[in-house]
DNA sequence: GTCTATAGGTAGATAGAC
DNA sequence: GTCTATCTACCTATAGAC
């Protein structure tokens, strides 16, 4: 292996800069922040990373580094397109809860990210993940079962901003004890149930995976 | 009137501020910024407005003095909760394109709103609408109209981020020369397909208000 | 790889002339 | 009400000892 033990700090500020960036923006977190948190000197952090844009494209490529072969696993579920489609939205939700605040912190800066050629590598991992809903979805709709009069990326932007509410409200729901499951349920049920053909409708959906 | 003649520069510092904070944030605009974009010099804002904060008060006064009172309406528009739904729809819809920046500059400040002290205001305005969306849907369950899985909270999230990602699109659908009433037909099928109780489908609703 | 010290620039905000 | 000039504090980033 060339990288034989990636230093144990690094991780630490990817990790701690990750909330930060989620709770109070980029630009509302400095790097004196994100030192303190980690436990390190403000310089110290230049011994791991050139600049604060670069912990941010940090943050974005351990998010996608997971969440990329979980969706690419999901887009290739046996079974027809609504199967996927709930296999997509299972997965997704449950990467996204799994690395909560690298996707709040995504999310949250993505015009930025969008506007920085530093972090065009974001932008481009984001697409790809994109493009697989968007296949789905349009198969589905040659297929019939899902509804045609909306196109696949109002359909991906409804489901995504869907999961970031659930990625958001998950926190609150682990605090009070409540299972968050009943919700990712939930969401599919009304979500598949909405984008459905209205010609192939059977009634709610069953929970697939997560 | 105590109030004869509001001065038209602290509209327009509001104005190129919702943008600059929709567009780069709270924390990536600075106040030099700001007067660049209004056509004044930096110390003159402060004879508008105590400081920054309160710019961004006065962007939320000036949101919720229109998406108040048009919320209210449509939540007592004539018919059955389902009418009132799509009406409050229609109603979150057209405001929220219609001030588009401030939309987007609230939406993404929301962390930030919700930890100042002195943008409490906003957040009890915010309360206050989205009470408006619990209530019915509520009714709407209590009726069997609406399916009662999911709760009136995450239902308003669903719709109010739905219309977000509308607000956003919309940009560039106007642009584009793409008349955006078609997506909020979609966008109102979709949704309120799925959040309906199964046993009470009759197909895709159509679309009312705007 | 971490530290101290600091450079060079920009932030929000103020003083006071006009 | 707008301006010029400026204050103080903080920002990202660098230099160089250990």
């Amino acid at each position: 292996m060339d990288h034989p033990q990636p230093a144990p700090t690094r991780g630490r500020i990817v990790q701690v800069a990750s909330r930060l960036f989620a709770e109070h923006g980029y630009h509302g977190t400095s790097m004196r922040d994100i030192a303190a948190a980690a436990g390190i000197r403000p310089a110290s952090l230049y011994n791991h990373f050139p600049g604060k844009e670069d912990i941010l494209l940090a943050v974005g490529h351990r998010y996608f580094a997971t969440m990329w072969p979980a969706l690419r696993a999901a887009s290739e579920h046996p079974g027809g397109p609504l199967d996927r489609l709930l296999a997509l939205i299972s997965a997704a939700t449950e990467v996204g809860r799994n690395h909560r605040y690298e996707h709040q912190a995504l999310v949250g800066e993505m015009r930025l990210i969008r506007r920085t050629p530093a972090l065009a590598p974001l932008v481009e991992s984001g697409l790809a993940c994109i493009a697989l809903w968007h296949e789905t979805i349009a198969v589905g709709q040659r297929d019939g079962v899902l509804r045609d009069d909306v196109v696949p990326a109002a359909a991906t932007w409804l489901i995504f901003t869907a999961i970031t509410g659930l990625v958001d409200q998950g926190h609150r729901s682990d605090v009070l004890g409540d299972p968050a499951v009943r919700t990712v349920s939930a969401l599919c049920a009304v979500l598949v149930d909405g984008l459905r053909h209205p010609n192939t409708r059977t009634g709610t959906p069953a929970l697939v995976g997560a």
